[in-house]
DNA sequence: GGTGCGGATGTGACCGTACACATCGCGACC
DNA sequence: GGTCGCGATGTGTACGGTCACATCCGCACC
């Protein structure tokens, strides 16, 4: 009781107008307000004008928080993400986070801090604390897919690599045949002797890229090299590519992304090695630095924008219960540049 | 009545439980699982672990939107974005969302898709409607402060930028001091004739690092020369280099960021200039590339993640009522590579 | 002119939680 | 030993929407 008076008595504090202001401002009841928010189709013209104004007058939004409990509707997509500055997750991120807002969806994105079962699970915790309607995976490794299967997501969720533990739920760059690719186009120059620095053996794209360097060597008959264990950092190819050239039993190198493959040039340079004229080299992602690195590296571009996109498309199509979406993997795209050249 | 029947009878919507279920099980009042949850001093230990272990039993979680509902407390921070893959803010964004998920909070992040006033302020009208606490800035295009001016914020904000217009609100790398580093550098060098190549006139960082660079100039008594406006990418880099090395009539170069020097480098090669021997280039941001171009750059180190989090800390602190924090600006560093030298 | 129907609008209940307040029991104190 | 105080717990209510259902009205129909 005494409350109601209080208020009225002295409105210090400002509550956020509600629908049922609008509603007593419009001179309709607030269900009629509610009508005017969802698009109803039975609202008299003039009705919903007086409603739009009285809207407009006080400045009202609704209540996403009231909305969200009564419908039991968050609206709300969840992104699991590695905590990176890699380009990739980067721009796929943007991509999701435009193609979410644009659908009426928002975005709840948490990075885990490392790959442990433990992080995880947090991660996905938190995230289902939410009530995320569904899940987006952009955190790349291998041991993430796992705790995914054991997690027992309840709600839709798509990841951007493709592994075999969940093919179904994937939408994926065909890491493989980018690989195959960049090997490709190595074999076709002449070169006999190729290594392969990859990326960390529990990420899913290191590991598809890598096979499809395997698979390409072997179609063509060459010698199969274990490949280098990085970590994608310019610096580790620098390194790798200092310990490697010591010996250079091998004329060209493909590298698991672009980062590295810049330090790896930059130990070619440093070994007193030109590139392409003694060692070629094809990268991976087509970072926009890549044109200007030296030389303009050759590599693979992926469509990081266009899977982003996909992965939104996708998911709404399940939370409206439509039909599975076909899963066709986006192709990669081999650019030469000057980095490779016919061997020697 | 009927309504409680049938959901008895037919339990084919696996209603998530509630408080109250949690309750009914551990044997006490709604109330007490409640204090459970938020950690009321005034539990008796043995209540407490029964309530745990109901919890725990039943899976439950509690519903952030009925908590968001009744305390109008949404426990979430506005981030309003550029659509950008740069390092810096990609950084930033990655401590921003770490920090405050360990203090509790969520993140709403949202992209601009123009700098156009429309664009900035449906952007704030979206993070408004999901009524966030408080708000983090990371597009640092000037336009975007103006808009934030005029739409008069109601929340906590702060910019991780320094303009003239907000400095109370600003969070910010001393991005004139960097400039100056730089710029002190070239001229220690023996320079004379500087070149500077800004990132575009309407971001808050490019005009900062401009007039540092000017200033600087202007300290040592050395020609000024109009700053070229760049676009913060290597493309743009290497295509002003290629037309400014048409005539030469300078010996270094201060560039806005790592991006646009590496650009800036390759059209150097392309024009059959040394860098350093012919051409020195300053960059800025210390990108993790940037220690393996080619030649290795000298550039100004900017701390993000440091930024990142003491946005997080000033904002909490604001939250919770604390006076006004420190707001000293984190000092760059400049980190001298193989990209100077002294002029020949 | 009564009936049926459908468009436009209003009423009651409920979602899941936290806050204010009430209650209860028990030891300490004078 | 009664009262006070405090720790532990329970009860009512409000938050701001949406849904199911009720109501009202005007019109077409036989």
């Amino acid at each position: 009781m005494t409350t109601h008076d209080e208020r009225a008595a002295e409105p210090e504090r400002v509550r956020a107008p509600n629908i049922r202001d609008v509603a007593k401002v419009a001179g309709v009841s607030y269900q009629t307000v509610s009508r005017v928010l969802n698009d109803s189709p039975s609202i008299r013209p003039e009705t919903l004008q007086r409603v739009r104004a009285a809207i407009e007058e006080l400045g009202y939004r609704p209540n996403q928080a009231a909305r969200a409990l009564v419908t039991s509707r968050s609206r709300t997509i969840g992104v699991l993400s590695a905590q990176t500055v890699h380009y990739g997750p980067t721009t796929a991120t943007n991509a999701i986070e435009t193609a979410a807002r644009e659908a009426g969806y928002r975005l709840s994105i948490t990075n885990i801090s490392s790959t442990e079962y433990a992080s995880i699970k947090s991660a996905v915790d938190y995230l289902m604390s939410q009530s995320v309607e569904a899940l987006i995976v952009i955190a790349p490794q291998v041991r993430v897919f796992e705790a995914l299967n054991d997690l027992q997501v309840t709600v839709p969720f798509v990841t951007l690599e493709a592994t075999g533990l969940n093919t179904s739920h994937s939408l994926w760059v065909d890491q493989v045949m980018g690989a195959r690719l960049a090997t490709r186009h190595l074999v076709e120059l002449g070169h006999t002797e190729i290594m392969h620095i990859s990326g960390p053996q529990d990420w899913i794209e290191a590991e598809a890229r890598m096979q499809g360097f395997l698979r390409e060597l072997s179609d063509a008959d060459l010698r199969t090299r274990a490949p280098i264990l990085g970590d994608w950092t310019a610096s580790f190819g620098y390194y790798a590519g200092l310990e490697l050239l010591r010996y250079r039993d091998f004329s060209a190198v493909f590298v698991g992304n672009d980062q590295m493959a810049l330090g790896f040039m930059h130990a070619c340079r440093e070994s007193g090695l030109s590139v392409p004229g003694d060692i070629s080299i094809v990268g991976f992602d087509d970072i926009p630095e890549a044109a200007h690195f030296a030389p303009p590296l050759t590599t693979v571009r992926q469509n990081f924008a266009e899977i982003g996109r996909r992965a939104i498309a996708l998911l709404l199509g399940e939370l409206r219960g439509e039909t599975e979406m076909s899963h066709d993997p986006v192709q990669p795209e081999l650019i030469i540049r000057e980095s490779t050249a016919r061997r020697a």
